[in-house]
DNA sequence: GGCGATTATGACCGAGCGGTCATGTGACTG
DNA sequence: CAGTCACATGACCGCTCGGTCATAATCGCC
């Protein structure tokens, strides 16, 4: 948890500091991440870091909860309330998901690498905390799809979690293939990524038609 | 590449060398491995690294081209002739390829730091060796598929891999998760895991399930 | 203006890292 | 026995790291 004194902090001084801090963990996983290169892009002292939160890992836990938490709720604005099914729902949330993360690369990398942190005793938690979060997120959704007869019904829940889950992460792997993009250059130039709302719309097409109906012909 | 003095050290101690290297890449990703505990854990100098290897990055390649290499004979040894179709090709590979995870977790949890290792300069040749090998395996399953009509010809190829690809990967968290395993203590405990092999075919029966009809009923 | 509380500072600390190299050791050779 | 060569050694180097703390600056209030 923050501080006091970060809270009190004047809110533009906050925000920079914030958004040096974001850029760095964006660029570098927790353990090579350096608060002195934090500092240093800042222009403030080592020390007041310290002032700020208890931490490295303390801060490292209040971004992911940050970003988690925009990314969340940027999601959840911009669902239309015209997804009836399921699919359509993965769709959505697939959608909203992807055009958060290409607009706010830093937002979107910090998140990845938390995803794929190596599972040390002090990171452990926050990474456990995120995946829970997204699997809490997903196993509503296919409860109800269950439910609704949009699944079949005896399908294994967590299973399908974890295959949807899968799908949707490594969903900017492959983009990042198809359309050349890079995240660490982004995160470098400051500015979002570009795509295309009907490219990106295809290949999630695509991608849910095959979890619809998967791969064999027929 | 190792030196030619790696190569002609006797054969005990080359062996006792690279299970300790294996452990401790197993145990930590690249940055954070640490060439001191390896040399601690063998009882050697640590100036005889560098007369084996170049360095830590030369050693890092040796070990993830070795567990690669192992891993892929292993697969490939057990291959039966009798897979006629994709899928039984699939369910193949991904059975060898998590009993050889559960037998040799060690080779496993490198090959999987290996997988997910921020893209560093340094680290991304051997990222991208490894995944790109994976992905040439998977693709040629995928057009000999598509040619045998095993899967839709309308099928985005390199979406499939991807799919197929992904959950492989990711059947290492989705046992972990159902049967309490840590590949972390077992690297430890320098023992294997168990695994009952009707309860990893019947997770792959239902995984392959998905992936031939989908989650949609009917 | 003055005073107590809050915040900023950066030199400093101990630890760990990858990597080096002068020196030592031992085994084989002629 | 002397000489050569491959190999082993660990003290040492330069660097970066997270974190500390005495001190200084700044702010808010009366």
């Amino acid at each position: 948890m923050p501080k006091p004194t970060f809270l009190n902090l004047p809110p533009d001084k906050r925000r920079r500091f914030v958004d040096a801090a974001l850029n760095e963990f964006a660029l570098h996983d927790y353990r090579a991440a350096s608060v002195g290169r934090i500092v240093d892009a800042v222009g403030i002292a080592k020390g007041s870091v310290y002032q700020y939160f208890d931490g490295k890992l303390d801060l490292y836990r209040y971004l992911v909860d940050l970003a988690a938490e925009t990314k969340f709720r940027h999601i959840d604005a911009a669902r239309a309330g015209d997804a009836p099914d399921f699919f359509s729902q993965v769709r959505q949330a697939a959608f909203h998901g992807a055009r958060f993360d290409f607009g706010e690369p830093r937002h979107a990398s910090l998140l990845y690498h938390a995803t794929y942190e190596p599972s040390t005793p002090e990171t452990l938690e926050v990474s456990s905390r995120l995946r829970a979060a997204s699997h809490a997120y997903l196993r509503g959704l296919v409860d109800a799809g269950i439910a609704r007869g949009d699944l079949r019904p005896d399908l294994d829940r967590d299973m399908t979690v974890y295959v949807i889950y899968q799908q949707i992460v490594a969903l900017r792997d492959f983009l990042t293939d198809r359309f050349g993009f890079s995240f660490q250059d982004a995160v470098h130039a400051g500015a979002g990524l570009p795509i295309r709302e009907e490219e990106l719309g295809a290949v999630l097409d695509e991608l849910i038609a095959v979890l619809r109906h998967g791969l064999a012909p027929g």
